[in-house]
DNA sequence: TTGTAGGCGTTATCAT
DNA sequence: ATGATAACGCCTACAA
């Protein structure tokens, strides 16, 4: 068992001094070509790797990002993740991960788990009943810039992206509506997230432009469960006069909406018409996927979380003005029909 | 934008050394009270945080468990991901991420990466393709242990995790047989992975043990892409006596198995019925779950595969004789009817 | 072209 | 009870 080599066993192999053995693997200008392909042979014989531990204290830098997310199970935040490595791998940085499991206190735990191994920047996307955001202005103070994508902050002081959800929900009503349905129902996510009120104000518009009328009854909401997703169908079954379409809040909701109308042996994107948001892979395996999703490109949102990241990083490198301006991006979340799933096994 | 305080700056403003200081803050008993409390205070004042990459430095420690699986959307391997970082959690560790897509070069890369990063230690699920161990053996000989878990390597000398699919196999084939069946298929997964070979061995000793005959026209292959597995199923459909059962690699070879009998317009689960390995949330979503599956547990699997590193790292720490044995953990995989989706959203 | 020395933040080991 | 100093691995300004 021996230990990681470090450039000074090198150094005493070779009888030169560390600082030669550091300019030969860093491929300084002023050192010998025969020095340097010695020591670079000799470093990588005995499996040198460079200490980032070590390096931080000089630059100050892990060259780690910490990313958190509420569940890894859903794939949207697994996409979402695999965009952020991407990047991430692209520039050198590696990321620490954690998950919420949409609990605040939770989250708090691990974002400080985080500022203690002094990441250089926090991705992350807020859980369900994160209302409060101190632990995260915490950061602050250790000039570590937080990028939020998806379920960001409803203030504007922050670095952001996400997807347009008002006017993606504005193109699927009317979708419906060329389709020739009139009775388009919604059952919409938590009050509190900013993603709900979007898309409530999208479904507004949307029943508004068709010169509809907005039918409070035709609007249920879910806590996301299961069964308070049920319960949200049962009351849209019960009106006297029942939705030919619904819209749901995400492809979860779909799956377990579709399932109670089953239940109910109601014909499923026959009797009533199911549209969502998300385009999951997985929606193409079950027996009635959404006819049409708003689709929120997941890899891509964390693609450009973690690109925005290493902008802000290398600005601040470079010593540019303290800067108090905040990065927003909305990409378009763009209606598309299902997708068929890749997931090769 | 100030910078953080260090003891160095305390024990200027206090007229005291340094190592008063780092006392004083770990309340170590050789302090007088007064200097202590002095200090405690002025501490706070100025938010000192310790830097934590400083300790872990000079403790040659990081905290850090460099984790890397093929692909995070896989449902299996995102519940993993859960179980380790669960345990990690309860320890105070901190989990690197990374993906191989199973991509030997891509792994090594990545392994690469978290070597830099000098991780305690290492939990992996190897790529499909790996068949060269020596880029995580020199982890070993490094001192950073390295667990694997589920996809683990062919040789004996290594900490590993996994679930016994063997009996999960002879299993599951009774079951089949119980029920009637007796043209029973069997869709395998690449020769080269270990748990193909293992599923394999279950299906030969589950079909001997109820005295039918193996016949090796029922047994078939897929790459575990989509187009392999429906020109498995295509093979397998047209035998002059096919199956009235199929058995597949996993869940996913399973749901491409069964979209490609229902374009055949045959009535899964009745003309023929289908089983699996894995027992997938997602699968209870689909028109057709498999009857029964074998479980993996891939939320325990994560979990144990941590515990087991905060074992190995703390008989590191202890000091005890260099361990030369490794531990194996063989998990149970049983035989259960499909699970309810708990996917909240 | 190569070597020497100081420093990043902290703790442990001496000494006082 | 407190202070001085070395050490962790690396980089770099300065010296040779």
């Amino acid at each position: 068992m021996e230990k990681l080599p470090t450039i000074k066993e090198i150094a005493k192999q070779l009888k030169v001094s560390v600082s030669t053995v550091s300019r030969a693997l860093s491929d300084h200008p002023r050192i010998g070509l025969g020095t340097k392909l010695k020591v670079q042979q000799l470093a990588k014989e005995m499996g040198y790797e460079p200490n980032a531990q070590a390096i931080f204290f000089k630059q100050k830098k892990t060259y780690v990002i910490g990313v958190v997310i509420p569940y890894i199970r859903e794939e949207f935040f697994s996409q979402a993740i695999s965009g952020i490595e991407s990047a991430a791998m692209e520039h050198q940085y590696t990321i620490l991960f954690g998950q919420s499991y949409d609990d605040p206190e939770r989250e708090k735990a691990v974002v400080e788990a985080m500022k203690k191994q002094r990441v250089d920047g926090l991705i992350i996307s807020l859980s369900k009943q994160t209302n409060r955001y101190d632990h995260l202005e915490a950061l602050n103070k250790f000039e570590i810039p937080v990028v939020y994508f998806d379920r960001v902050p409803p203030f504007k002081e922050a670095h952001k992206v996400f997807c347009n959800l008002y006017k993606g929900t504005v193109d699927m009503v009317g979708w419906l509506f060329n389709k020739g349905y009139r009775r388009i129902a919604f059952i919409n996510g938590p009050d509190k997230l900013n993603a709900s009120k979007e898309r409530m104000n999208g479904y507004i518009e949307g029943i508004s432009k068709q010169k509809l009328k907005v039918d409070m009854q035709m609007v249920e909401k879910t806590d996301l469960s299961k069964e308070s997703t049920h319960n949200a169908m049962k009351k849209l079954l019960a009106l006297k006069h029942p939705p030919t379409a619904i819209i749901t809040f995400n492809d979860y909701v779909h799956m377990d909406a579709v399932q109670y109308a089953q239940k109910q042996n109601i014909l499923v994107n026959k009797d009533i018409v199911f549209v969502s948001y998300a385009n999951l892979p997985i929606t193409s395996y079950t027996a009635f996927p959404p006819l049409v999703s708003v689709e929120q490109y997941p890899y891509g949102q964390g693609e450009r979380a973690m690109e925005l990241m290493i902008k802000i990083l290398s600005e601040k490198t470079d010593n540019k003005i303290t800067n108090t301006s905040f990065y927003v991006e909305e990409l378009p979340a763009t209606l598309v029909a299902y997708q068929q799933a890749t997931a090769g096994g």
